[in-house]
DNA sequence: AGCAAGACTGTGAACGCTAACAACGCTTAG
DNA sequence: CTAAGCGTTGTTAGCGTTCACAGTCTTGCT
């Protein structure tokens, strides 16, 4: 009672003291060490718990050398899909005794990417998942620091680093398949912005469904992912003599085409059919409910990580892998044979 | 070029031999301490360029026992809140030179945050903070370790833990009165689930709003905030007679409430009027364009940021301050004078 | 010239943990 | 009866930084 009690949160020899064993005795019983008398790591567990004691994962990452914690670079993680992918990761990660740290850049440059796995490496995390849905950030993987091993989610492929994406091209065409096989003579585009890698699928799945079936293919309008920019391209489309079936490359911007319609009197489906894409749960309740293109980010999310753990246990093969989760169709009442 | 190169990379101590001086001026030069000739200095620098040095944050953690690392513990990222104020966090903490690890909890109970605040300790990070929409959640901050710094989001004020939140009260007492001031005899009620902070303040106001106009309080009808639940409130509210005015708990149901009231016929602001919540990015594009209570997620999460770094920097004062964000009333195209 | 004050740099010891090895006591076989 | 073997524990040395202190080398002044 000598000793006053210790102002910062005690430590593993204050454990070892209080139980009178060794420190390493301790970090035994933490570590769970087979050749511990069960008497002994009784004791040392009763003052664990008595003490309060937690052990100081800076100082263990130290000395193993690694930290059991995975880095996640992302972008505007409050738009729908980076957030669900996020989630996923981090739920993956968790399952599999894994902690995340995350860091979100406001843009994403070459630089960002570099400066934030950097950062991350400083960490000591054992592995890196990048979002990159944009080709500015997808070329930045192109050079990684290497020894850390790193998957991309959401994005191209460039470099040798493993990416899991949804197939948007596979999406796009089968929309607009559906569309023409309704009987519509073509379909016009609203795609999402030039550097967005998901909006190029989404353009190059559309182009290639009207090529197969011999159809011209209009010139796209071109949104930013936002309601806003679907209604303006919305109103356009409302005026433009011919247009019977628009596939909007996601379902926020869809939204903005459909109140576009409403207030120009354009009936959906009945005059013109829409598609969208993502399947955000606010869909099924558009006025129509909107047919559209299910993503689930979620799942692209779980096999990033299920990918990079592979990866860090067995490394080596780092061979450009690529996991394509598939879409999937979702019909429902905004589309329609032309009328 | 006798000895091989590290097959680790490059430490202090390598960069103090390329650059001829001891380990203790390449952390000088490093943390910018004032003391270091110029020539010295960039001979340092060079030396870090050439080897590819970064220095080791965990290390640097340990020896300095603090991360400028900030916890987040929160849940479901997914959802538009919470994923709003995990934005507003993270651009904040960035901004102040912090960084940011994420824990995101499935299910939110004493425990699991307990679990994930002493993960968090265990990291050393300087300071936590909490998004706790939920009861459950907000009464864990109760018993939180002391010692390090906390403050609440979203949540309400339990134990001493400073909070940060949008007035709910004052939110849906204005949308309440709003309906009230249009001529409506009273205003029904959609919340959401019963654990939830938000989902009760929200129906304190609409309940404060009505007695104020000395109006009965019809039996609210419960949600879960999907778009799901608004629709099947949405039905039954169709078919009571005499409802002319629905106070919806957020965007998400009152969509749902919405796509019920076309499918049954019952025209929006026509016959019955609406308000929702939160201002979700498609409130505007709705059909009709939803008036509801804008909340600014982010500067929630900025906020809350400020106040930890108040902690931090300044202990001792941990009065239960609590910071109150008001919302922002946005009429549009959901209400109107009853029939 | 002499000497203190200041600028600059180096040395050793933490930080809290794990890894590697050494040492101890007890059993068991030769 | 001793040596080897095993289970169990303790000791020492890192992991890569920073901190506290002790030096050394300039200056500028008397």
């Amino acid at each position: 009672m000598g000793a006053t009690p210790a102002r910062h949160p005690p430590v593993m020899a204050d454990v070892a003291r209080a139980a009178g064993v060794s420190h390493q005795t301790v970090s035994r019983v933490l570590n769970d060490h087979p050749n511990v008398r069960p008497e002994t790591r009784t004791r040392v567990l009763a003052a664990i718990e008595r003490l309060g004691y937690r052990r100081n994962l800076l100082a263990r990452a130290l000395a193993t050398r690694h930290s059991r914690t995975l880095g996640v670079v992302s972008f505007d993680t409050a738009l729908y899909g980076p957030a669900g992918t996020v989630y996923g990761i981090e739920q993956a990660a968790r399952e599999a005794g894994y902690f995340v740290s995350i860091v979100s850049l406001r843009t994403i440059d070459r630089e960002g990417v570099r400066d934030a796995i950097d950062y991350l490496a400083g960490q000591s995390v054992d592995g890196v998942v990048v979002v990159a849905p944009q080709r500015s950030a997808a070329s930045a993987l192109a050079d990684l620091p290497a020894g850390i091993p790193a998957v991309a989610v959401e994005g191209g492929h460039e470099g040798d680093v493993p990416v899991v994406s949804v197939d948007q091209v596979a999406g796009a065409r089968q929309a607009t398949a559906h569309l023409l096989a309704l009987g519509h003579e073509t379909v016009w585009h609203v795609s999402g912005p030039a550097d967005w890698l998901e909006a190029e699928g989404r353009v190059e799945g559309w182009r290639a469904a009207l090529a197969e079936a011999g159809r011209p293919a209009p010139e796209p309008l071109v949104g930013d992912w936002s309601p806003r920019s679907g209604y303006e391209a919305g109103r356009s489309l409302a005026r433009t003599p011919g247009v019977s079936a628009v596939f909007v490359a996601n379902d926020q911007m869809a939204l903005g085409v459909l109140r576009a319609f409403t207030e120009e009197g354009v009936r959906v489906p009945g005059r013109i059919s829409l598609v969208g894409f993502d399947d955000i749960p606010e869909a099924a309740y558009f006025s129509p409910p909107l047919t559209t293109v299910r993503q689930d980010f979620a799942a692209v999310g779980r096999n990033g990580i299920r990918l990079l753990l592979r990866m860090i246990e067995a490394p080596g093969q780092t061979a450009g892998e690529r996991l394509v989760v598939p879409p999937s169709f979702v019909v429902r009442a905004s589309t329609a044979p032309p009328p």
